[in-house]
DNA sequence: TTAGTTCCATAGCTATAGCTTATGAAATAA
DNA sequence: TTATTTCATAAGCTATAGCTATGGAACTAA
């Protein structure tokens, strides 16, 4: 049986005429008949009773009506739900993030999309960027967002955000007086630091703005994976921190944060990276919206 | 889209791969290749991911693996229920009978019709003859039993049960003390008769028996529609009856049954008719067990 | 790296099967 | 009855599924 015979039979019921149901199917009347008798000898009974001029559905044909309307319908769903897969506007899209990304530029980004896409699951993760980076790999990520610098060659990545670093200082500090605050002048402070496996972009990103101002942060407290985390030491007067000015919406009680003094900007770059081989078009909406 | 394409694509899904989903469908590889295709144009998405040298699904091609199952389960129950449909042994099949048919052969005609035809749903009425043939003729009923004679081009008939005429009197009445009772013992007796019109072939038979024996009844009720109500009138005193022998089953205080004496054996014959044109398997089914 | 192997895709050809036209038989309608 | 409608059948044509041969890409194993 192919639906090719579900088709007609149910013109031919429709119409309750093998010749109009030629007509509305484009075809000439015997091919009707024809097909007609193929699904009949297939089901080893007659579909329609055909003694009288106007012909009438046998029971068998009645049942195979009312089920060849249900299978149409299943194979039409079948294509829509397909296409729309193949579209990306149905299914499903695992993001991932470091801890400190879930700062102001993504929730309006997931935001967007899920109200574009209905119909896409969204997937959320907190992960660590290696972690982001291995689960991507595995396929049970679509995308991650990290920060810069990021390298690997079967990702490819694109900067969705741009902020600049300030400094975050104990209240108490004696540089919080100041507005802003040159770099050097935090040559001997005690510093929070990033962790620089967790988070190798932030980590690096802190050390290169130290030694472009001639000195090595010396460090008070390593390996410190939230952003949160850092301004809480920071806040505790455990010592100065480096963090990105997204950090400013944490504001406990004891930290206050200055802008870097100079020419020189010195930024964080968030990015999304995704694998350069992956072709899921819920993907491809997704980094279309970035990228619009 | 046909079927086809769905089959092949279940076979690839399933062996994960083209050259062995031939193998199993027994064509050559390359109209694998060819079919696939052929679907993921209609659809507009590819279905497989063949980048790597081990095919992978896209999500478009899971979601049309996974709906296309339920594509070919349906079509198989569609199958699979039409056939049934075509064997009679699943459907409906509408009995009719007169109120006094209701006796002692069709009950378990119908109890053994329904243990072997478990998805046959049987649906019983009670109606006047007249209203079984119309009923009949309007295909609401599939087929029914009255008392003979009937005789219409347009049904076919078969005797189903054959019981002798019995007289029945009531329990005070002179002629209650013999056994068997002539018809023409009856002759001055008031007669209790089944409706002329409602049940004509019980009512010629009663007639026929009288005219035989040489009188015509003398009706002091007529037009009763059961027997059951005859019977009670007998048991009142009103008069006397013949019955079928199946009576005998309704025996309120007051009646007693007696054979009719002679040589000449007066039957009354309930029969099953059904349209001549009537193909219903269902009532196939439900005829050779009649006639089996 | 290179040679060999294993895949799937493509091209050209064959054969099957669906479609068309022409026509016939049976049931209606005039 | 005759004319008309309707479905079935037959013959020829055409479209298409499928086959064989082959090629290119991705792995695998020296």
């Amino acid at each position: 049986m192919e639906l090719r015979h579900v088709r007609y039979l149910l013109a031919v019921a429709e119409e309750m005429s093998f010749t109009r149901a030629a007509e509305r199917l484009h075809v000439a009347q015997p091919a009707i008949s024809v097909q007609i008798r193929q699904l009949e000898e297939e089901l080893g009974t007659s579909l329609f009773d055909r003694r009288r001029r106007t012909i009438r559905l046998t029971p068998a044909g009645e049942v195979m009506v009312t089920e060849g309307r249900r299978l149409l319908r299943a194979a039409d769903r079948a294509v829509d739900l397909a296409v729309k897969a193949g579209a990306g506007t149905v299914g499903r899209l695992a993001v991932g993030f470091v801890p400190s990304a879930s700062n102001a530029s993504l929730p309006p980004l997931l935001r967007r999309f899920s109200s574009s896409h209905p119909e896409v699951a969204l997937e959320l993760r907190e992960l660590s960027p290696n972690a982001l980076v291995s689960e991507l790999r595995d396929g049970h990520l679509d995308i991650s967002f990290l920060y810069l610098p990021f390298s690997d060659p079967d990702f490819e990545q694109m900067v969705i955000a741009c902020e600049p670093f300030v400094v975050a200082l104990p209240t108490a500090h004696p540089l919080a007086g100041r507005d802003p605050v040159p770099v050097a002048a935090l040559a001997d402070e005690p510093f929070v630091l990033p962790a620089r496996h967790g988070m190798p972009g932030l980590y690096a990103k802190v050390l290169g703005i130290c030694q472009d101002a001639g000195f090595t942060p010396r460090a008070v407290q390593e390996d410190v994976w939230l952003v949160q985390t850092i301004v809480g030491l920071v806040a505790a007067g455990t010592g100065v921190a480096l963090v990105p000015a997204s950090a400013r919406a944490i504001s406990p009680e004891g930290v206050v944060y200055r802008c870097i003094a100079g020419t020189q900007v010195h930024q964080v770059e968030l990015a999304a990276i995704w694998r350069r081989d992956d072709a899921s078009p819920v993907l491809a909406r997704f980094l279309a919206l970035l990228a619009g």
